[in-house]
DNA sequence: GTTAAATAGGACTAAAATAGTCCTCTTTTG
DNA sequence: CAAAAGAGGACTATTTTAGTCCTATTTAAC
């Protein structure tokens, strides 16, 4: 159904957190402690969007990360780029890669052509968009949250 | 990276081939050794196809399946829905659910509005556009296709 | 009415992806 | 030079997904 990992939900937390503290460093463990998840796994988030210059770091003793742009300059594209990765990127929609099968695919084309439009949808939304729309919802509960919430069962 | 389910995947292969033998009778079997995915998975995939009522099911002897209503009157939204399945969706997104905790979300309602965005945007395209843009590629590399390709690395 | 060919439903196993932790190295400041 | 921070990457555990199989039900043909 479309979803987000968890990792990306708890970036956009993390993310969400930089935002606040505008133009100051803010630390992993600050990020850890005001957050509640586990600093590890925010050092890790930090740094794949350090990677990804959605965040900028600053390294040494009085170190830590911002923003690098503002968050109405980050699109939701970006993050889910970041986090997500690239990991299984198929050869045939990579470059010019050629291909050597003679098997035929009847909808190869079609989910390249959604993907367009699904990124397109997300270009249009950024961080900024994100944070203005704050509701309180249960901790347990947002971790993991589907893309998919509109079905009924 | 936002990707479907290789599943998925193999679904709308089957659901080409049910559109491509229109208002015929498809026994899984048939399904199964013109394509090349292996009889049970077609199996399994059409079972749920025809629970969501995507295809129509007829038992028996002679039985088997056909699409159940025209390839323009199936959206993406659909198959993906039947075979992705709802399996995680979280509480406080369904129904009326009460929140009992404290702990504040700042993004809570962000990727719910990220999901109306891109339900809307697989609403608007239905089984018969995704049929239509034919192209070859490698069988090995077409499953697991994600729905990320853009992306230069 | 019995047999054969289907689908229905669900249990189970194996494989793969994801999440999470930890260790070592480098950088910077006091 | 010691302490505090990020960088990078290896590793493990958990969870999800894929795939198979078994049993029951339905229908048609003989």
């Amino acid at each position: 159904m479309l979803r987000i990992s968890r990792l990306t939900d708890y970036g956009t937390v993390v993310l969400a957190h930089l935002a606040h503290d505008n133009a100051d460093l803010v630390s992993a463990t600050e990020v850890a402690s005001a957050t509640g998840i586990a600093l590890p796994t925010v050092s890790k988030l930090l740094k794949a969007l350090a990677k990804a210059k959605i965040v900028s770091s600053t390294r040494g003793s009085h170190g830590g990360y911002q923003l690098a742009r503002d968050a109405t300059e980050i699109s939701a594209t970006d993050v889910i780029d970041a986090l997500e990765g690239p990991v299984s990127i198929t050869e045939c929609s990579a470059s010019d890669s050629h291909c050597d099968f003679e098997d035929s695919c009847n909808v190869g084309g079609a989910w390249q052509r959604i993907n367009i439009a699904i990124r397109r949808t997300l270009d249009e939304i950024s961080l900024a968009d994100l944070l203005r729309s704050n509701i309180r919802v249960p901790r347990q509960k947002f971790a993991g949250l589907p893309i998919s919430v509109e079905q009924k069962r």
